[in-house]
DNA sequence: CGTTTTTTTGAGCAGGATCAAGCAGCGTGG
DNA sequence: CCACGCTGCTTGATCCTGCTCAAAAAAACG
């Protein structure tokens, strides 16, 4: 399965050097050959705040590895209700393969820097390189696993429990240790309309039940967007129903 | 890609001959060979309705394709809340690939028949035959579309917007040409707890919601689990909100 | 048939939505 | 420097959809 016996650093491409999705994304399961291949086709793209990256219905010629920021993945009704349906981190993979055009909305939710390149270069190195179709294969199925989870919470939980499953999610995927940490602060990269939008809630309960938790002292709220966790093992349980 | 050329039905293990998963399943992916191969290993079973085919912390040793029946995929909270977050026709795939043990429970929502096979048989085969992964990489990918779409219908459609949309995901699935039929008629493969479990609802709600399509002459109600579709176009338009 | 399970219907309640006002931060221009 | 508008967030008052609790009706099953 390792690709790295015997391969100095000097073989892969420079633009790839620091490069998570070399380690953890699909970029992993390739060669310094085809790596070097692949690099002469991407390009690296930095979008602000609010930029569409993929829409429905347009064509979409491009594939992408997040580099920085977060991606939120949106649903749209007619009459304008909204649901996020995904959130994506670096080293995501961001596109549909095997279909013509994706049915989500995805959105910068930060500024966001991307790794593009033509669909085509994916689809030839998937045929030479099965371990590239396993990798994509697999974060596509961590995916469908967040999705179901998530669709629980939507279901199912009340509000507050659905703020406290989203302050741990993005805890999880800001901060992996963060069980380990006494208190820790965190930087929400959404801001209240997308959490409620990502809750199936609205922006005041989102606000309201922000200071809910913060009247029983599991949280500390700073400049907006600046959240301190005091309690993060009590966050969980309320998350999960697992209150004493 | 096809691998029908020059094959007669004499070459296609007994077993196999009339399953679905040959067409549309993973099993399309196999030369008769590998097929007759896999054939040797599987074994047909019959579950009832409510018996548990895979349970989240049980060690499953087995995959299967579904043969006939659907299949609910619920997940629990602590207290006794459930959410169905998917629900599998023949001839889906059913099992989690790549991973120690699946985190929902697989559940017969109607007597179910399934074709199962050892884990290490479906491995071996994958890394034979690209193909394989191909169609199942591709079924994970159909799930977690619907997944997306589930998410929408329960964090932001009202009671009847989420029935309306059950009941043509329902026809799609058991009926593929429903938009052609005047009327059509259809058995429900869920009771009504069921169905308040997929939409994020109570049974009292989906059967005040039930009565309510009735009486706008939508649908007609027979035998509890028969459903007579008066206007399939209205139903449509209630589910994603596109009414004049 | 009687017993149990499932579904329907009703009455009342409450969690979260809606509507509305106010506040805090922040860039812009005078 | 402050006045201004703009955007995003919070808080309050009221409303309504869907939940809870309760009971009856209808199926399912032996």
């Amino acid at each position: 399965m390792s690709n790295n016996l015997n391969i100095h650093n000097s073989d892969i491409p420079i633009v790839c050097q620091s490069c998570e999705a070399r380690h953890k994304g699909i970029c992993g399961a390739l060669t310094p050959v085809q790596l070097t291949e692949l690099s002469k086709h991407t390009s690296k793209t930095a979008h602000s705040h609010e930029q569409i990256l993929i829409d429905t219905d347009k064509h979409q010629e491009n594939y992408s590895n997040v580099l920085s920021g977060v991606v939120k993945l949106t649903k749209l009704m007619p009459d304008g209700r909204q649901q996020i349906v995904g959130l994506q981190f670096a080293p995501d993979f961001l596109g549909r393969p095997f279909a013509e055009d994706s049915n989500v909305i995805a959105e910068a939710a930060t500024n966001v820097r991307l790794c593009s390149f033509p669909k085509s270069i994916l689809e030839s190195i998937i045929t030479q390189s099965p371990d590239m179709e396993r990798r994509l294969h697999q974060q596509h199925l961590n995916e469908l696993d967040e999705a179901r989870d998530w669709m629980l919470t939507l279901g199912r939980k009340t509000a507050i429990e659905k703020l406290a499953s989203f302050l741990v999610l993005i805890i999880s995927h800001i901060d992996p240790e963060a069980e380990t940490q006494e208190i820790l602060s965190i930087e929400l990269p959404l801001k209240r309309k997308d959490i409620a939008d990502y809750l199936g809630l609205t922006i005041e309960t989102v606000s309201r039940q922000l200071t809910n938790l913060r009247k029983k002292n599991i949280v500390e709220i700073g400049d907006k967007k600046m959240i301190k966790i005091k309690d993060y093992s009590k966050l969980q349980m309320i998350a999960d129903n697992t209150l004493g």
